[in-house]
DNA sequence: ATGGCCAATATGATTGGA
């Protein structure tokens, strides 16, 4: 008998100033494993007892002031790694993996907080530029295993110009950059399903609007956090949806939740 | 009105975000 297994990704621009909000969202959606992002809080710090006390095992990977991601499940989570392979002397907090095992089989999944990468061209694009050549790297070898495997954060990529309100505003920005876009496509080409692209040719589906200028209710988005799925998750994915109505809630993160339902 | 924000830091300005 087959359930579903719902996982998402959110990116809560600290997660101590989101603790509320955050509780109330696990009451009422009741994903199974959330990766989170920007935590922005060392490991100790972290607000464990609201989230362990909602029925939820977690595991982080934080640092202080910057970056920062989690992962939280209502089932074990195992083989917990941190940090992306590919360079010992890379110390931001962006990258955290575990095994989930649930009642009919095991899932694997990241919760991804990809450089922002601006100014473009600099330093900080070489470092985004760098990072999701390492990710595309990750993502190839973890394919191979052939698992159920869930790719999900935010990964500061704006895949195509139907992922952006205003394209020519985003034209020299490092989130849409040709060379950022082409990174991403050569992740996606390994095999990886886009889960909100393969269940809606909608436009206007976006998962970030700016705190300034009134661009949530301008409708002035951009879609940057994604779920990609291994052909054996994508295969189970029966439905994908975006929390757009977070956005105008109390205290809201810039970015909203994205979750999907699997099979399993 | 074509500009407007938010979070962390020993903070009263700066940095980073996107």
């Amino acid at each position: 008998m087959l359930s579903a297994m719902r996982i998402a990704t959110w990116n809560v621009n600290s997660v101590k100033q989101r603790v509320e909000p955050f509780v109330r969202w696990l009451k009422e959606r009741q994903p199974d494993i959330v990766c989170l992002q920007e935590t922005k809080c060392v490991d100790d710090a972290f607000p464990r007892g609201p989230i362990e006390d909602s029925g939820y095992n977690i595991a982080v990977h934080g640092q202080k002031t910057y970056n920062g991601v989690a992962l939280i499940s209502k089932f074990p989570l195992e083989e917990v790694k941190s940090g992306l392979p590919g360079d010992r002397s890379d110390d931001q907090a962006r990258f955290i993996e575990a095994v989930v095992s649930v009642p009919n089989g095991a899932l694997r999944v990241a919760s991804i907080y990809l450089p922002n990468g601006n100014p473009a061209p600099g330093e900080k694009y070489d470092y985004k530029l760098t990072w999701m050549e390492r990710l595309i790297a990750f993502a190839r070898e973890r394919l191979e295993l052939e698992e159920p495997l869930i790719l999900a954060g935010d990964f500061n990529a704006i895949p195509t110009p139907a992922d952006v309100h205003d394209p020519e505003l985003w034209k020299d920005d490092a989130l849409y950059l040709p060379a950022t876009r082409a990174k991403f496509r050569a992740l996606i080409h390994l095999g990886l399903v886009d889960a909100v692209r393969a269940t809606s040719d909608d436009p206007g589906l976006y998962t970030f609007w700016d705190y300034q200028a009134g661009a949530f209710q301008k409708n002035n988005g951009i879609r940057i956090d994604h779920l990609l799925l291994s052909p054996q998750a994508a295969d189970r994915l029966t439905a994908t949806a975006i929390d757009r109505p977070m956005r105008g809630g109390e205290k809201p993160s810039d970015h909203v939740p994205v979750w999907i339902d699997l099979d399993f």
